[in-house]
DNA sequence: CCTCATACGTTGTCTAGACAACCGGCAGCG
DNA sequence: CGCTGCCGGTTGTCTAGACAACGTATGAGG
């Protein structure tokens, strides 16, 4: 099974096993792993040993572990490393409307710098924030929010709530038609709570998109910031 | 300075006290810190809960740690955790016009099936291959790879070698201009090599854009993959 | 039947010590 | 002068054991 000291670390060989044994299928999506110590008896190791292996099967994204439970294999993870991102492609022009929108908040607060910056308008201003989380085929796949200012729109988080959908709330302030100004587009690390939103490790990037959009005078009326599960969307630009 | 059982473990409390530290210069760019023998006298624990700090701060991007040297507080790195990115944006439409460009590779090679499917020839027919970095203001943004069909541009390695310009080397072909077809965006981790190129922890995540020039006609001529440092660089889409 | 406390199994943290692998400098040798 | 081998210092790996923190099932008591 093991092979010491030829140069490959006891924990790496046990990575390469675990790995080959989730992606083979005898641990399928949800199953639980042996314990740790279960694990350290079959494999002749220390638990420490063990540990290592598993925190870097975490990184990887292959598994989830919970104290006081164990180590799972994390749901609808393909197998590693390639295919990791489906070929599911969002179209920045139609991002807003995602099929299997959640609403988390709709909530007045005021405009921090970015945002005041954004929308054109003073900082400390009221804004309404619109929180929600996209799904594909039961997939989490973004998790934005969006930003309006209220004196254009007063009263929008109950329209909001009735309405469900953000381009018929404007059509019943009356705009009837925006376009995007600018997409600004980075890469980086979720926190704890994104990471929790998108249902995916902390260790997998997002793709983080920060856009503007205006009405037909070219007044902003929104500046969202969405965040995308990047084992599961690209972002695709026609010209 | 170290507070025990007060449900902070004593790890965090270390990678945050040296986290403030490297933020503070009183550790500068390049610096090295204390052995880890010496970390773990000074705060009065086991050297391996000096390690679970240091690891953390290295998948930070913090430090880098070198077998049988030391750590060292990374060159560069913008105080964590705000401002990791710059504000330099690069446009779509102007991505290969990169200032400071670094030729790592020019060569012949056949296509893959994704190259090949991306310049419309069949898989197996010859492409060259031109692999280079990117650079701004000395700091390395970008690792590029671009394929041409060799049916199309004969020789143009040589050519490439002498004119050190993908738009010039074309426009010796008689391509005088070419335009971008799609872009495609995601982001992801990179591999060990890519991240040694792009002189960025392996813990960062990179931007890749895959995209398909074609010229006057509608023929594919470049089909190009780059990758960016996602602290220093972010995509903009005008609309 | 429901509720609460306890016991047990699990992961998280910390300590202690050992040896391997690697790096850099230095002494000795050709 | 250059090369080699050695040595001390550093990080990497592994073992052994202890206790804390957390979750769940079980059983006693209401």
């Amino acid at each position: 099974m093991l092979k010491r000291g030829n140069g490959v670390a006891l924990w790496r060989q046990i990575h390469a096993q675990l790995e080959a044994a989730i992606a083979s299928g005898r641990f399928g999506p949800g199953d639980r792993l042996p314990s740790e110590h279960g694990l350290s008896v079959e494999f002749g190791v220390n638990r420490h040993t063990i540990r290592r292996a598993l925190s870097v099967l975490e990184e990887d994204g292959l598994i989830r572990v919970e104290q006081g439970r164990g180590s799972f294999v994390r749901e609808q993870v393909v197998h590693y490393p390639v295919g990791r991102r489906t070929r599911f492609s969002e179209n920045l022009s139609r991002q807003r409307r995602t099929p299997g929108n959640i609403l988390l908040a709709a909530v007045d607060a005021e405009a921090d710098q970015r945002v005041a910056e954004a929308l054109d308008i003073g900082p400390g201003e009221v804004v309404t924030r619109i929180t929600s989380a996209g799904e594909a085929d039961g997939r989490r796949i973004s998790y934005s929010t969006a930003f309006f200012p209220k004196t254009l729109f007063p009263g929008m988080v109950r329209v909001y709530r009735e309405l469900k959908s953000v381009t018929r709330t404007l059509e019943h302030f009356g705009v009837t038609d925006y376009s995007r100004k600018h997409t600004r587009i980075i890469a980086r690390m979720p926190t704890g709570e994104e990471a929790r939103e998108l249902r995916q490790p902390k260790t997998r990037p997002v793709l983080v998109t920060e856009s503007v959009n205006v009405d037909e005078s070219g007044v902003p009326v929104e500046f969202g910031v969405c965040l995308f599960a990047s084992d599961w969307v690209q972002i695709l630009v026609e010209s």
